[in-house]
DNA sequence: TATGAATGAGTTTTCATTCAT
DNA sequence: AATGAATGAAAACTCATTCAT
């Protein structure tokens, strides 16, 4: 579902002027009915994130999401199989938007070290990484665990993250720069950027980005610069 | 609602035979009315956690819980106000309990990386932290977020669970054994637990739990051993 | 059930420190247990019309009225075979208590004007048709219409309260002081009564008692002193 | 809600072959979508009246309105909030029902006897004063007591009823032909009504419609052909 | 007598889905 | 494609009544 250059087309969340933030669309209506009509999916699937993040799936009721989408409760069907279908479709956008990000401002190639504090950057200082985003992502995650549907689109996102985070940590390893153990490493991270994630995503007063970050980078110090094992 | 010998009196989770776990109560059905009614309540708190874990808050119905409980649909009614009441009571008991549980095995006196060790080890080898616990722990937590009855639960249940751990890390920075700065290395430790739950209450078969506590102790030794700042 | 004595027993209403008006027992707890059983009987019914007063009868619960009564829910069942048998007593004590009221405080054997004048006054000066009275009693009217023992106890009563009208103004118009219809001006008379006390019961701001009082007086002068026919 | 021609489109009452009366519609369902859901929000309205009347308010189930009005039971939640909302747009459909009726037939600049007559006239012996609205009327009346929205609704249509009674008298008064206080012929005027058409809710039976009106002219004779003050 | 725990039928409310226009 | 009226199943909530103690 998510194209090339949805990130181009839209932006997806807005600093409102009361601080807060929210989902919205940047693209101007479109002129084509074909256009229309896929704008009116995307603007769907935005309504979703948004209702998601602010209530959880299954508070989200269906009228919600279209009136938010200024369109009628019908048209649902037309682009979706139901409302579960949308709720999956939305995910996916989620998970592939994140990853293109990444993929897009985080070059495996460049020095490790370098390459995993650009991404924690990246994660913890873009907008991409919001609590709205986040929100939506843990509701989604942990709804996952009794709808297989979503445990698909997690399953898949996960391969791919774990494996990018292990190519970075692998190469350090290489470079003879990590001092423990290269899969407990990994786990260590994940687990800790999962648990930062999470608590932003519940209380965004919780720590700065520039905090969270920090705390990713100690991380790092503390796992490469030890005594040799 | 939590009391003293709450976790003398029941087991609250139990391995099937088919490999799943089960709260399920200890306690024989006693004989006088006041403790009768004392242990149905207790029954319909145990009810609620297994259904959360199994489905999440939202998916359960008080059919479910009451016919899990034996007891009949009204009687919800008679010892909570109502669905959400005995919700956040759930949510409390599980708090609680953590909290009991370490309190009774995590001795903060000890030397501070034994007592470390020593909660690693609780937390993630004892039935107290299993996949169903974690589980509605993780339902309760996500939906914190639009509730506020259960975001009153989880603050000061993070409050003190913060404070424990503050105090033990503090007590090896003081030792000149901690080589990070003391508030980072605390965030990052819970983060990485609360992570390292959170992939297990998703997916119980990611990590055993000897493998997670070992990789918290990587995490000891990495903040612990590397070079002075 | 409404007894002889049963108005010096008890004060049923009370003004409050808050100006408003409250049933209450003034009896004290009595010692033998034969006393207490009739004691918590009456406080039973005393609690229902307070209870129907403030939100009607299919809004009262059997919980609030015993909780009123300081009593057990259970304890309904001894006195009355159901909510339905105590809301009927109730209504009846409320129409024996006016009943007796007049009887006590309304000779039929004076002067008929000033006995009409007499019953204006005992019927809106006096403690027994109050606010509360009144809102229980337009309550159980109105349910009488779909209740068949409600609609007998105010077929008896009603019997009673025109036959007691029909002889004043009988008298009346057998000294030749009324110059309208005999029945037609019982009609208008017992109809105005109706409607102010209806309207007192609803809003109990909208008249002063002296006010309606003073209302029925003009009526008895202008059915009295008009043109011979 | 009420509109200018809502008496018109529809006629809500029958005289059934059994000798009962009954709510209907009058209009054939109409052909155009948007008439037909117009139509179906005034058969649930009637429906409502109709159960009102027969049961009072909080004896009438959702069920019943819906099945009385040949709708699913959901519909209610697309042209009422709920149940209450339903209920009070009942009730100002009535009060704006008696009204509009009132204005229609009944006109002030006639000379002020004959305009009261009229008035009496129109609303006993008319479809529009009978049993049915009337027995809805004092349910929804004496629920009012208890209910703020009601309460509102009849407030309003008190002022509106009284204002226009006001208009009536005063002019007689001031044509000298009004020989006792204007405040307190009016209040016993509108209480005697109130309190015929209360009694004519409960027993249809106890007047006939004619014997009534006649009361109500007695009522006239009395209050302006006695002796001047 | 008196209690209050327990029941379960009855009712309202919610809301995804369907479908005629 | 798009609308929104209409449906009805699912769920929570209410509360009179029952009954063991």
């Amino acid at each position: 579902m998510a194209t090339e250059n949805q990130s181009e087309n839209n932006i997806y969340r807005n600093e409102e002027p009361n601080g807060s933030t929210r989902f919205v669309s940047s693209r101007i209506k479109p002129k084509t009915q074909k256009e229309i009509t896929e704008w009116r999916k995307r603007e769907l699937v935005f309504a979703t994130l948004l209702c998601v993040a602010e209530k959880g799936i299954h508070q989200t009721t269906v009228e919600e999401i279209t009136s938010r989408a200024n369109v009628s409760r019908g048209l649902i069907r037309h682009h979706f199989k139901n409302k579960q279908d949308l709720m999956v479709q939305a995910c996916k956008y989620l998970c592939d938007d994140f990853r293109m990000h990444i993929d897009k401002n985080v070059k495996t190639n460049d020095d490790p070290w370098k390459a995993l504090d650009h991404l924690v950057t990246t994660t913890f200082e873009t907008p991409y990484f919001n609590d709205v985003s986040l929100a939506a992502w843990f509701s989604f995650w942990i709804a996952s665990r009794n709808d297989d549907d979503l445990k698909l689109v997690y399953k898949e996102y996960y391969e791919w993250y774990r494996g990018y985070i292990h190519k970075l940590f692998e190469r350090a390893d290489k470079l003879g720069q990590l001092h423990t153990d290269l899969d407990q490493t990994i786990d260590a991270f994940v687990s800790m950027t999962d648990g930062l994630w999470l608590e932003l995503s519940i209380d965004v007063t919780k720590y700065s980005p520039e905090y969270a970050a920090s705390v990713c980078r100690e991380f790092f110090k503390a796992f490469s610069q030890r005594m040799p094992k």
